[in-house]
DNA sequence: TTTCCTGTTATACGATTGTATAACAAGAGT
DNA sequence: ACTCTTGTTATACAATCGTATAACAGGAAA
């Protein structure tokens, strides 16, 4: 004899904030458990709703970890144009603001890396998610030559603006792996460093 | 009425070979199926194997990846050292070459990226992965300070190293990741320039 | 208070997952 | 030619996967 168990009591929620909750389900998701360990079941689970309400809100799981890329993406654009309005107005110090935001919270962050990395893996596999990431390292490399030309008018920052965001990438990549050989305090000093050689003001 | 199929014949294979072939099987679908992918009968068939086989090598398809991030990255070392060994035996030659290899095949490769990525992703909840990350990275790192040494004596060149670690690896996943704004030959030119610029000979 | 729309849950489905088991046969040793 | 070991296949299993469907109930509108 099984006692029918009562339907769970829920709470109807705006159409943009359960499609965001959703979305932080999937990140967290993704962070903590990995590409393998990410199902409807476990978003669902940590968004505190039942698993069918993923499809009704989205296509299927790929369309949201894709929208998650997008929001993830969009997040990091805003806090390191945030570190940059926040930093001393001179050109400098607002360059210098952007390359080393990666080494500090939100974006030096072990669940943002796990996300990441996630993304990165299924460019090869997933079209959509191939085409979010050049979009995002296209903006990110506008937005860090525009910064570089504000410091030092005039000649072509192209290359700079490409090994300045291969540096950064791989002292984050270390420093959110986790056990890295340095701290968020040395690798800033590097990429100071390292623009002051490369670019003499 | 089900005609009972014959059973398939088969090779009886020494066990080196055969543990190699699935390790072998193993990367190749992590870098064409990805993680979500790659199940034990997706890499028994690349191997051209029963699904069954896989359990007789190993204890099972996470300790099979463990063993595929051993192999991949001693291969990887492999290709860096012979790198250097070819290069011309001055210091600085064999140091640019060990930098400047990882934007060349094989290094540079979108199926060793997307292995690659399959084992960061991997850090964060295998804890076997994790030490081997730690292993094969600091072996890199140690390699590094060593043929800088060589170039330039006496000096600490515990954060050149890391730096230049970073900004090889940056350099080689945007690379690998394909649509990247740069060529190889540019990613071997800023290597090079940049490390003029912090070691003056 | 009642109606009614629809966001949400519950359940079911076939496909696929990793692993366990037993039958088979390849091929070396005799 | 025969035996015997064991590498290999085939099959089965429970668990979990993504998705489809229908019943339920929250809560705004009336």
């Amino acid at each position: 004899m099984q006692a029918k168990e009562p339907r769970a009591q829920f709470h109807r929620a705006p159409a943009d904030e359960r499609r965001l909750a959703l979305i932080d389900a999937c990140a967290a998701t993704l962070a903590r458990k990995g590409v393998h360990g990410t199902s409807v079941r476990e978003i669902c689970a940590a968004a505190g709703v039942s698993p069918g309400l993923l499809r009704h809100y989205f296509s299927g799981i790929d369309d949201l970890v894709a929208d998650t890329y997008s929001a993830i993406g969009a997040q990091v654009q805003a806090a390191l144009n945030d570190a940059v309005e926040a930093a001393d107005p001179k050109p400098e110090a607002r360059l210098i603001a952007y390359l080393t935001a990666s080494f500090a919270p939100p974006i030096a962050d072990a669940d943002l890396l796990s996300t990441w990395l996630a993304f990165w893996s299924l460019t090869r596999t997933d079209a959509k998610i191939a085409r979010l990431h050049d979009e995002i390292y296209a903006e990110n490399r506008i937005t860090l030559e525009r910064l570089l030309d504000a410091h030092a008018p005039g000649s072509d920052h192209r290359l700079t603006a490409i090994a300045l965001t291969a540096l950064v990438d791989g002292l984050w990549l270390e420093l959110s792996l986790g056990n890295a050989p340095f701290t968020p305090d040395e690798a800033t000093a590097l990429a100071e460093r390292w623009l002051a050689a490369l670019l003499p003001s």
